[in-house]
DNA sequence: ACCATGACGTTTC
DNA sequence: CGAAACGCCATGG
C-alpha cells in the first residue's frame, strides 16, 4: 500500500465520481478514458477500492461496469447496500443490473467537456 | 524479480 | 448472438 493516496489519477477519479449527478451512473471505462487511461479501467476500480481511504465520501455506488452491473456491490458494507443507494436516487436495479442504463448513463467526457 | 489477482473492456471463436 | 480468452496496469505475496 502506497503512502500517498493523493495521486493525481486517484484524486481525479474521486472528483469525477463526486461530479456524477444524482440519479445518474457512469462506468469505470468512461472515467478511465476521461482521465486518459482508457486501457486502465481496472485502475479506476482499484481507486474506488482505495476510496475508503479518502476522507471525502465517494459515491462509488454510482460507478458500475459498462454493463451497468453492480459488480462491486460485494465491496460495500452490506450485500444490497449499493442497490439500496441507487434505488434511493431513483435508479431501478434488478438483480444487480441497472435498468435503463443507457438513459441514466453519465458520460464525463461529454458532460464535462461542455 | 516473478507469479497471481482484480469494483474492466475489447476482441475473437 | 453468447461465451471465452486476451490485454492493461497496478498492488500483493
Amino acid at each position: 500500500m502506497k503512502v500517498k493516496e493523493s495521486d493525481n489519477f486517484f484524486e481525479k477519479v474521486y472528483q469525477v465520481a463526486r461530479l456524477i449527478p444524482l440519479g445518474r451512473v457512469t462506468s469505470y471505462g468512461a472515467i478511465a478514458t476521461f482521465l486518459g487511461a482508457a486501457r486502465s479501467a481496472r485502475m479506476v476500480g482499484w481507486a474506488m477500492n482505495n476510496s475508503h481511504n479518502q476522507q471525502e465520501e465517494v459515491p462509488a455506488h454510482r460507478v458500475v461496469n459498462r454493463k451497468g452491473l453492480l459488480t462491486g456491490k460485494h465491496h460495500f458494507d452490506g450485500t444490497n447496500l449499493m442497490q439500496q443507494l441507487l434505488e434511493n436516487e431513483g435508479i431501478v436495479v434488478v438483480e444487480n443490473q441497472i435498468q435503463n442504463f443507457d438513459k441514466i448513463f453519465w458520460n464525463p467526457s461529454e458532460e464535462l467537456s461542455k
